[in-house]
DNA sequence: CCGAATATTGACCGATTGGTCGAGTGCTTT
DNA sequence: AAAGCACTCGACCAATCGGTCAATATTCGG
């Protein structure tokens, strides 16, 4: 009942499910064989059905984890204090940030959002988005009942808006580094700054 | 060396390119099998490699020619004339509506982008990425050129953040449906008429 | 120290994978 | 007629797939 050292509740459940995660996260469904997961972790392909009865379980397993662990780590990242710009500015940046240190968890979760026809987990993978989604525009309308904002913009609007920024550039920042007129593609902090600025401000000068 | 009707210059090597491209856009590589290729096409399997030598070669083919029309369908749908504005927000719903209209080819290409690890033909598919690119950065441009728009703010910073917002609305159009606040998930049109509107004016009222 | 429960394994299963082969079609050209 | 040729197919191949199973280590409470 206590533990012996090494063998914390689990261990070979850990290391199957953190081998099958980095699989999972590099390459799709089908191109990862249980054999594949087994070498990664160190153990043999019958020791995985001693833990989990099939494949699909197992990669439900790992999305699971995936999925709450990335909820976490993108919930922690956005929160914030100060002004309400502040808070947006803070936002945008910290959400952007926790994509890019995260990328196995972002790549397997939005695989799963992407991959519709096969409904493994979207409805589970979708929880993350709900959180920033509903997190920003609280922010967005504090902002608009405070009167620093304006009132005729739909914040649910504004919010795709944002995470979209964000996620396209964790989705295509490899494409955009190869592009002259793109500099910010090593500088995520300066995209989302130009990002928000162009968001507050608008492209057409104050004067029209 | 003429012909005699039904024999149309590759009318077998046209219905395996349109089998496999189906399939390849609705799931992965390695979830798509030479046999369901075949079933789908109506031919054998065998038949398959009368003319292509291998899956890889198949799937690079159907890739080529996917990027080629999805590229032609992007450009000719942004095309627009007018004043600056008027171009800008026909490009971002002419955009989107492009992408809405041809799912199967922009699920293709783009699952090609994201998957990366598996360099089957990225410098490929990025070639209308490339071209949307630069036909936004210009308008941008212009608008800046002739003072319509701010000089203080990067071009291709802008063109991300609009080609962005499209892509992740087309991305994600399933789960913003969800989510009661969005009410613009079915009004392509609609998103991006708003979308350019907070760009232009911004989010912070003229008077600051 | 021993039995029981838990881990772990190699060998094996039927099915399917990408790919090959040789034999047949039918049409064209000499 | 016959040779050539593009095309199509069923049968077949070794390899791998997800998954099973009986046998063996390993651990642990008594």
């Amino acid at each position: 009942m206590d533990n012996t050292l090494a063998m914390v509740e689990g261990e070979g459940r850990q290391r199957i499910l953190a081998a099958a995660e980095k699989l999972f996260s590099a390459k799709a469904f089908d191109a990862v064989s249980m054999n594949a997961i087994a070498c990664e972790a160190g153990i043999s392909k019958a020791n995985i059905y001693h833990y989990f009865p099939n494949k699909d379980t197992l990669y439900l397993a790992v999305l699971r984890v995936a999925s709450h662990n990335l909820r976490a780590v993108l919930n922690e990242a956005v929160s914030a204090h100060g002004s309400v710009l502040d808070v947006l500015r803070h936002f945008a940046r910290n959400h952007l940030q926790a994509l890019l240190n995260r990328p196995q968890l972002v790549r397997l979760v939005w695989r799963e959002i992407l991959e519709r026809g096969a409904p493994r987990a979207q409805e589970f993978a979708e929880q993350g988005f709900a959180d920033m989604f509903s997190a920003l525009v609280d922010v967005l309308k504090l902002g608009q009942s405070r009167g620093e904002f304006r009132q005729d913009f739909d914040p649910a609007l504004v919010a795709t808006l944002l995470l979209g920024a964000n996620v396209f550039f964790f989705q295509s920042r490899d494409i955009l580094r190869h592009y002259p007129p793109i500099t910010f593609a090593d500088d995520p902090a300066g995209y989302d700054a130009g990002i928000v600025e162009i968001l507050l401000r608008g492209l057409v000068p104050a004067s029209s």
